[in-house]
DNA sequence: GGGATTTAGATAACATGTTAACTAAATGGA
DNA sequence: TCCATTTAGTTAACATGTTATCTAAATCCC
C-alpha cells in the first residue's frame, strides 16, 4: 500500500463517532419506552441476558451485556434491591454468584417485549431486511477482528 | 403491517447492542494513546471539532461532537481550567459563548494524529476500503432516517 | 502443606450520560 | 412598553463508564 501521508479523517466521517451517533438514534426510542418502567437501558439489558440465556455469573453477564464490572456490581446490586433478580453464592466456587431473574423481573420483560420488538422492527424496515443483516455482519466483523495491533508496542 | 408475530431479537443480533460492541472494540487503542495525554475520549473529540472546524459556541459544538448539554459544559470548563481552550462571551447575544482551541490544545491535536490516523486506517484495512465506506454509509442511513420519523428535514 | 499466583467480585475516585429544574438574556407580540 | 415565551447555558441528582486498587477464595506448584 502506498504510503500516502496518513491524514486524520475528518470528524464528520469518523467511525467510532458514526457508531455513536446511530446508536444514539437507535436507543432513543427504547429509552423513552422504559422511562414508564423506571428502567435505564442497562437494567433492561441484564435483564433481557438473564431472561434469554438463564442464571449466570456476574463475570458471564458482564461479557454478554457489555458492561465492565464494577458499573455490572452497582446493577446487580440495584437490580437486587427491587426485586427483579435474586443472587445466590455458589456453593462450589464462594467467590462466585449466581443471578437468577425474579418473577417481577420477567414480568417486566413480558410487558415491554411488544413494544421493544417493534422498535426493533422498524430499524430493519428503515434499512431493508438484506441491509439490515448486512450493517449486523459488517458490525460483527468489527468487533470480533478488533484493530489491528499497534505496532512498535 | 401486519406480517409474522414480532418477535425480540436474540440479544446476539441485537443492533444496539451490537453497535456499543463495535464501538468498544474501536475506542479501545484510541483510549490508551490518550491516556498518555491524560484526555478522555470526550475531551478529544472537542479539541477535535474545534480544530476542524474553528471557534464555535457550546451548542454547535455539542450537536457536533454528540454530547448533551450538561457533560459538554462540564467538559469545557475542564478544559478551559487546563489551558486547552479559550472561552469569550458573544458580544452580541451575552448569553453566548464562544470557544476557541488554545495553542496547547492544537498542540495536543498535532502530536496525536499521527498515531489516530493510523488507528483509523487500520479499520479501514480490516474491512477493505469498499466495505467500511459502506459501512459509513448504513450508519449514516441509520443516523438520519431514525425510527421516529423527523419531520421537515 | 504452604506460599505465590490467579480469579470473582467489590470499592474508590473521578468523568460522563441522562433527565429535570434553574438562571439570565433575547425575542415576540399585545 | 411590558410581559409571556423562547433560547443558551448551568446546576442538581443520580446512574453508568473507566481505571486502579482491594478482598477473599480458588488454584498452581514446589
Amino acid at each position: 500500500m502506498a504510503r500516502t501521508k496518513l491524514q486524520l479523517p475528518s470528524t464528520r466521517r469518523s467511525l467510532p463517532i458514526a457508531l455513536m451517533r446511530s446508536r444514539e438514534q437507535v436507543m432513543a426510542p427504547i429509552r423513552a419506552m422504559l422511562r414508564a418502567s423506571e428502567l435505564t437501558e442497562q437494567q433492561w439489558r441484564v435483564l433481557r441476558i438473564l431472561s434469554e440465556f438463564g442464571p449466570q455469573d456476574l463475570t458471564e453477564i458482564a461479557r454478554q451485556a457489555c458492561l465492565l464490572m464494577p458499573s455490572l456490581s452497582r446493577i446487580i446490586r440495584s437490580l437486587a434491591q427491587n426485586g427483579l433478580v435474586i443472587r445466590t453464592t455458589d456453593a462450589k466456587d464462594r467467590r462466585r454468584q449466581t443471578v437468577v431473574i425474579s418473577r417481577a423481573g420477567q414480568k417486566l420483560i413480558d410487558d415491554n417485549s411488544v413494544q421493544a420488538a417493534q422498535i426493533a422492527a422498524s430499524y430493519k424496515d428503515q434499512l431493508g431486511a438484506e441491509r439490515y443483516e448486512l450493517l449486523l455482519d459488517l458490525l460483527t466483523e468489527l468487533e470480533q477482528g478488533g484493530p489491528a495491533p499497534i505496532s512498535g508496542e
